[in-house]
DNA sequence: ATGACATTGACGCGGCGTGAACGTCC
DNA sequence: TGGACGTTCACGCCGCGTCAATGTCA
């Protein structure tokens, strides 16, 4: 798919999907004989990991990272058809595990700033 | 209170202070022969008012707006010691139903934001 | 051949972080 | 007097938005 139909499906901007490209955080499968990005459905399914990753602060960095995690984890070892994860490069599953504690402290992180809107709110509200 | 102490209580920069100051968003009430900024009590009610408009993710001018807003409702009409609020300059209060309505809106966002924090440690976890 | 869709620059901006070099307070 | 605390530049960074000038696709 061209890069048009990619920002439609994820609701991500042009400039943001070519951005992504520029920094190489999401690169095209391929081209064009022209020049146009060409995006596979697993662009697709990695992009909007992206995206979930956006709301909780994670930088480009290290949102490139975890992509390199998660190929590892279903590219080096034994994640067949099924879904079991099983024996992994080890370090790799430090990485994912300091990932899943980072995610759980910035989701905090937003929950209280859900609070500091109903603060605000209440504040508005008030007068 | 000088900068630190003003600081530490909103949890916020020295930097980001000095920011504020920067560009008007919030001016110290004084400052000291020296030159050191000076700020009051009520200097430290708008600053934790910005601080829980942060995360909504109002820019600085949009936060300077309400607290014009905030102190147009206090100062220009009948909200004396007590806490009602009577007649007020109308425009006014329409802009202050606008914020609301913002708020409420990007509150909303934040709730989806969370969501996709949830999507996400899910795919985390079921590696 | 005609639009709709794409491309590569390149500049701008918001909201600070981060020094450096220096002054003030008590 | 000393040390904690403050001051003003000024540059840097991230993650894009926003033109502008051109090229490609069906």
């Amino acid at each position: 798919m061209h890069i048009g139909e990619l920002a439609e499906r994820t609701e991500m901007s042009l400039r943001t999907i070519r951005h992504y490209d520029e920094v190489g955080l999401l690169k095209p499968t391929g081209r064009t004989e022209g020049g146009f990005r060409l995006y596979t459905h697993d662009d697709f399914v990695r992009l909007m990991v992206i995206r979930r990753m956006k709301p909780l602060g994670f930088s480009l960095d290290e949102m490139a990272e975890l992509l390199r995690v998660v190929d590892a984890l279903d590219t080096g070892d034994g994640s067949v058809a099924g879904g079991g994860s099983e024996a992994a490069p080890d370090a790799t599953r430090e990485r994912l595990a300091a990932f899943i504690e980072q995610t759980v402290e910035r989701r905090a992180r937003l929950e209280r700033q859900l609070a500091m809107a109903d603060e605000f709110l209440e504040l508005l509200r008030s007068r």
